[in-house]
DNA sequence: CTTGCTATTCACCGATCGGTGACAGATTGG
DNA sequence: CCAATCTGTCACCGATCGGTGAATAGCAAG
């Protein structure tokens, strides 16, 4: 093809354009911040690799190349989300003497509580745990369930549920709840016709969370 | 524009395409019935006016003229919800007497629970519920917890709360563990550790709930 | 049969999606 | 200095999306 025309553009006036500096970690670390970012902000339905290279700023072949495409990405939130947990929710017992199964459960539920009321990104993740089941969202819930079940089990110690209850059927009912009316509030701020907007609304549902606990460990 | 060839295509072998007849009705119902169907098995997310049409097998240019697109098509899913919830779960004690707030707590929990489990329609709008803000969402969302208040109502008859417990607070509690629970093993066979596959897992979660509804209402 | 009316289909639009191949500029090793 | 390599950009692909205007096919009354 003959060339008809090369003349090449020349600005007049320089654009301050942000030099943008060749950097292959932190790009990537860009684009895992972008990704964390829209997550949690926009949540999964429009989460794609055109969303999170406009968030990063780059192209979105950088994404395959560094993270092998979307599913590499989320992977890599999910490797994030040990930290993530850890930083979040608390390790200790806050000075309190958990002498019971009871205190450890009230303690564990309102801590887990609020950690979720608090964070965006995880429960943009549980929201999608519940929507889709595809390879993507197993990698993440995995990484999810397993970091929080090693926080449980620090935070237990040598504490046992009481005999003739089924812990584990029972805490899963509880963290059930939790994360269903975290979400819910989320959207809609009810529950089941449970506003839960202000403090006050959640300072209900702390108090019937308590109750709950209370009437099966005591 | 002249017209060159406007030879006619004529199929030499007749091919026996079902005779689709012109009524209206029957369209609208094929639509809605599409609608229905599409979103209980497939979900929400590729939940569109493409999707039904093909499902439908019409063009989707009657979901335009007869429901005024997907919006219009989602509120007549949301009409259809009050009968759908009334044919689903039964309306009476089944026989028992319920003496006491704890009994029909109980009662309503497991029915719920059998309900939601046996209904993918209301398991996707559930999920669609948690994980979407938008006009469409929010009616739906709206004709649902009508639907499950006019039934719990219904039961309720005479039966008041013990005094020194918020009820709506707890039975929120206990609605959305139940929601959750079922969401989350629809996916993936699991909720919080505790497997729910079979009828044997399901038992240890009824029994959980049970446990759960007895320990605050006695 | 002709003339409407209505149900239905068809063809096309612009936008966005995930994905890929080719290219440009900076960096580095020989 | 040149050549290879790495980072980053760009243009393009086919598919699908929601949405719309126009044509077509069947029915009913005149």
């Amino acid at each position: 093809m003959a060339v008809a025309n090369t003349a090449v553009k020349i600005p007049l006036e320089m654009p301050v354009v942000e030099k943008r500096v060749r950097n292959r970690a932190a790009t990537e670390q860009a684009i895992l911040d972008a990704a964390k970012r829209l997550l949690a902000e926009e949540g999964f339905q429009n989460f794609g690799i055109n969303a999170v290279a406009r968030g990063a700023g780059c192209d979105k072949q950088l994404i395959y190349r560094y993270y092998g495409g979307l599913n590499g990405l989320v992977e890599a939130i999910g490797t994030d989300l040990g930290s993530w947990v850890a930083d979040r929710i608390p390790d200790d017992t806050g000075g309190m003497f958990l002498l019971t199964y009871g205190d450890l459960m009230e303690r564990l539920s309102l801590l887990f509580l609020d950690a979720l009321r608090a964070d965006p990104l995880m429960r943009r993740i549980v929201a999608w745990e519940v929507s889709e089941s595809s390879e993507q969202v197993r990698r993440l819930s995995e990484a999810r369930s397993k970091a929080l079940a090693g926080w449980i089990e620090r935070m237990r110690g040598s504490l046992v549920p009481p005999k003739g209850v089924d812990a584990q059927a029972v805490n899963a009912m509880i963290f059930a709840a939790i994360q269903h009316i975290v979400l819910a509030s989320a959207v809609s701020d009810q529950c089941a016709g449970l506003a839960l907007k202000n403090n006050r609304d959640w300072e209900k549902a702390a108090t019937a969370l308590k109750r709950i606990v209370r009437g099966v460990y005591g």
